[in-house]
DNA sequence: TTGTAGGCGTTATCAT
DNA sequence: ATGATAACGCCTACAA
């Protein structure tokens, strides 16, 4: 048999005090002799102590834990994309700096098992201090309780409202409004788009900033220069297709997505299009493989990590001061200029 | 301020019964009447009782947590890595159907808590049940007292020793010995390796099966046709150009990992040469983008997903069985054909 | 400066 | 079939 797990009690044994000393000792109090306390200390270390988390959360009623809802399931392959990855990464750097452990929800709901059900039942269960959501539907009638409860929660990417609730999220219109701004001043006149899912914020936002900049360079808004995508590659290049049947095809296009720029790419590609000289493409993300496509595409760099890290400073500013105001952190996106944007052709 | 965390007693207090009752009525056990079981169930639904898995755990010593190990910083983008990724969500899909969520741990060590040190002491802080081991260093000593503990460990992609340590691996010898095979087959003679690290199992494993398929086709291996890389984009590109320096280049090239593969497309192209008509390329992993590289790149496919069920599975056997063998699953991977590999030039 | 004891929310062992 | 009550490991008044 494996040594015993090692209580409080046992290193108050070892050390000839009471349970009471030793807790005071290792957690900082003034009032104990430094002699005492030097030796106590050692002792834990020797022994290799460590309070169990669970005693401590009962009493202390904080748990050192944040909760990460991350769906994954059918319809939901957001742990898929690389995004969300990268936010888990940044995070975790945050966080785990902080003192605090991540624990990713993952008890399938409807089992026999007691918080398994709603949200806020299972962030109880483990008495989470906070929690992250990503992927969810915050039209979720279930997510509304949870955002309505005393548990502190931020967004990733998703607007929420709530006493306790903050978001972070991207400057996806502003990011937009950057990549037409880029297509325009390299003289570009006939700039399409192709859209995220229209049901998601930064699908929207990302069409809002495309128009505001189109207006902003007085370009007329063409209709037929917005075609609809879901994020991923295949859209992306069906929508290119339509682009190309128009009679008066656009020579630059901003997809709301690297992966559909890319798929844009290949579309043209296809179609023998040389790319930039006669076509410019800019996408949405900088994921891993922007810069390694061929030519390595001119895109807006999310910065993955860095909204990872304000949703735990959103978190961990709500857990040192109960009433800070739910913040909403807006990240600036930056342009990364590659090697498919160029003058139009003829110019 | 929000309505109080609703315990046993307070479920016990409006059922009118003692909370023993209530424990037994919602663990379903036998000895309690129907009537007053169905009545607590749903009182207890109504009021959305949860129990605190803190208290729970501590009386039970089972905390339906596995513990997930990932090393993600410096020196370790490994989290960055698409792998690890699917394996996450192989690795909830199949602990969360069983009941168990998962604790990330995120902590970093030598900070002020307890807890923070070793991986040993981590995991009995929590009170994990077993713990999943990704991208660290098997020789260090700590994870060897990890391992040498009571914990249930499984690791991923890392070769583990212990009382109560499993593992679960791709079949990287068989891939790659699939992977000349399949170059032999399309007549390939002059076939180089482009290495991962050597010193990961994987990387070894791999150099291996491909030294062996050699030897049954009865091809001789060559020294300068093995040059070694370190599984990213930029050395598997820097391999290829030293490959076709050699005075009799290869005609083909397994590369240790897609990203590799994916440099080594880049550098052909480069240089004007045409895959797969003079040059065929087989990777090893499928992420995601090699069906969309340019040509879409052969290859064969780690069951990332099927790897952290593989590993979800060890868990939960070694939880239900005590004296469970400490299984070591070797996942087969399978070779995806697709557009980079064809006959060698004149044939 | 240190020891004692109550309580955090559960489950399990006795009684009844 | 149900009600007390003692743990589980820890922190923190309160005493000494």
């Amino acid at each position: 048999m494996a040594d015993q797990r090692i209580t409080i009690r046992e290193v108050a044994r070892l050390g000839g005090v009471s349970v009471g000393t030793v807790s005071r000792a290792l957690n900082g109090y003034p009032d104990v002799s430094e002699e005492t306390r030097s030796r106590l200390i050692e002792l834990a270390r020797q022994l290799d102590y460590t309070p169990a988390a669970a005693a401590r959360s009962l009493v202390l009623e904080r748990s050192q834990l944040i909760g990460v809802f991350l769906e994954t399931g059918e319809g939901h392959p957001d742990l898929q994309h690389p995004f969300f990855h990268g936010v888990l990464v940044g995070l975790k750097e945050r966080l785990g700096a902080a003192g605090f452990d991540l624990l990713l929800f993952a008890r399938e709901a409807g089992g026999d098992g007691w918080g398994s059900g709603s949200y806020l039942a299972r962030s109880r269960h483990h008495g989470v201090d906070g929690v992250v959501l990503m992927g969810v539907d915050p039209r979720d009638a279930e997510i509304g309780r949870l955002l309505a409860s005393e548990v502190p929660c931020v967004g990733v990417d998703i607007e929420l409202q709530g006493p306790h609730s903050a978001y972070v999220i991207s400057d996806n219109a502003t990011g937009a409004a950057r990549a037409v701004r880029h297509l325009a001043e390299l003289g570009h006149r006939r700039i399409a788009t192709i859209t995220g899912m229209l049901e998601t914020h930064p699908g929207r936002d990302r069409l809002r900033g495309y128009r505001a900049e189109l207006e902003a360079q007085k370009l007329p808004y063409r209709d037929e220069y917005s075609v609809g995508g879901d994020y991923y590659f295949d859209s992306g290049a069906a929508a290119m297709a339509r682009l190309l049947e128009l009679p008066e095809p656009p020579t630059a296009v901003f997809a709301a997505s690297d992966l559909m720029a890319l798929g844009a790419l290949r579309t043209a590609a296809g179609a023998g299009i040389a790319v930039p000289e006669q076509l410019s493409v800019v996408g949405f993300d900088d994921i891993p493989w922007a810069e390694h496509a061929n030519p390595p595409l001119t895109t807006l760099r999310q910065d993955k990590h860095g909204l990872g890290r304000a949703a735990g400073d959103a978190l961990l500013r709500r857990l040192e001061d109960e009433d800070a105001e739910p913040a909403v952190d807006v990240l600036p996106v930056e342009l990364m200029v590659r090697a498919t944007t160029a003058p139009p052709p003829g110019t």
